[in-house]
DNA sequence: GCTTTATTGTCACCCAAGTGACAATAAAAG
DNA sequence: CTTTTATTGTCACTTGGGTGACAATAAAGC
């Protein structure tokens, strides 16, 4: 028998959640939220689909994890009461960028991104979505890089690095993307974490492999091999 | 000689950014921004100092780096034009996580974080900064382990993770901080991205050097003495 | 052009961590 | 209390990547 819990101001008080809000704002927010009970295991979303709730967990822990490359898990985090989650709802057309479930028991409370916000902040959802992609986006970029590199071989992670400078210092090329960017292995090398030696013959195996190539001191890079490269063949992104 | 660049509205639109302000927000921000021009290996900020601004790069590339345990320099990001960052101070009382520097020759301007959100939102700086502290916040502190996990050994990253785990999960214990949660190596090993064997190892090894200690299957850790496996002596947080 | 300095290429050697295999415990289930 | 299952402990063996050392190029400075 499970004994639900009391969602009120109090509760979340507790929780230390909110603590920049009124008690009328909480209020009001509660009214708006839903209550969840979900058993160790479950799992609430998983990574790729559609981001359209937040999630605030009142009790237990929540697992926020991803597939690496060689189909193991990576734990990204585990969430405590009190803390939201899920937020990659607060950005225009985002996905879950990884997949959380229950680690114990749980009760979770979810409510709509857009009604979160209007009802924490006076002010148009659209607009600070817009800001918050503005802003943080790069920072999610970030941390998507490195919770990929988990796991990875130096070959995958010089890939996602290189598909990340490809994204933002990329310009078409008849022989595919080329960065605009003068980088030396040794840059790649801390990028990547790596020692400068092994980035050289890592490179040169995926320009023999004609992933990318060099013209001069210019890259020229093949988005789609190097995501195949980095193991990201079905993923978005 | 350097030639001064124009910014008004159309580079703005020219480099992509802010395309959800209008004309008149995006013109009366740039009323508040001031230009300078920063020569290469010029350092913006370090990491560590209050944050007290917001960057928007014109031209050039700008780098954030951080120093790992052995006093190597990781770099975590290549900032492009057209980007903001050092969007630490859009939270409140941060610190810079990462050093910025000039990676090429740069054109950078710069605003004072709560005009930059009052200009394009209409809402006082303080309720976004809490939003933003009680949403994003927790993102920022993962792209802060992960990036400090770059050049670590696993025993420092062991250490790293499990302060996180203490400050989420720890309740003060007469023998130190005790995790509440019930975690089996694997769970670790998932957490570092290691095997489960190695933690094992490594969790041997701190706890006979009394960094830790197993009570049944809970974990009492020592802050103080993890922050120094992890190489974190000076740092804050 | 030549000289100096930075970058790339190559190799032999070493080590931290991965892997498989299995024993020893400790929890759960009955 | 006994059996089953999960977790921890230990070890030999392998391997990816770090390290130092130096040659070969390519840029930059003069």
């Amino acid at each position: 028998m499970v004994r639900t819990p009391v969602l009120n101001v109090t509760t979340i008080r507790r929780l230390k959640a909110f603590p920049w809000a009124s008690d009328q704002q909480v209020e009001r927010l509660l009214g708006q939220m839903d209550l969840h009970h979900i058993e160790k295991r479950t799992v609430l979303f998983n990574e790729g689909v559609p981001s359209d709730s937040v999630y605030f967990l009142i009790s237990g822990v929540v697992k926020l994890s991803l597939r690496s490359p060689d189909e193991e898990r990576v734990l990204v985090s585990l969430i405590s009461p009190g803390e939201l989650f899920g937020i990659t709802s607060l950005m225009p057309g985002m996905y879950r960028a990884f997949r959380s479930e229950a680690f114990s028991d749980c009760w979770v409370s979810s409510v709509r991104p857009d009604i979160f916000v209007t009802t924490l902040l006076n002010v148009p959802f659209t607009d600070f979505s817009a800001l918050m992609e503005g802003t943080v986006g790069r920072w999610f970029a970030l941390l998507y890089r490195y919770t990929h590199f988990q796991g990875s071989s130096l070959r995958q992670k010089l890939a996602l690095a290189l598909l990340e400078l490809a994204q933002k210092f990329g310009i078409q090329d008849a022989r595919g993307t080329m960065l605009i960017l003068q980088l030396t292995h040794e840059d790649l090398a801390d990028l990547v974490g790596a020692s400068r030696q092994k980035v050289t013959e890592h490179m040169q195996e995926l320009a023999r492999q004609q992933v990318l190539l060099r013209d001069g001191r210019k890259l020229i890079v093949h988005p789609d091999r190097l995501r195949e490269v980095a193991g990201l063949l079905l993923d978005e992104k």
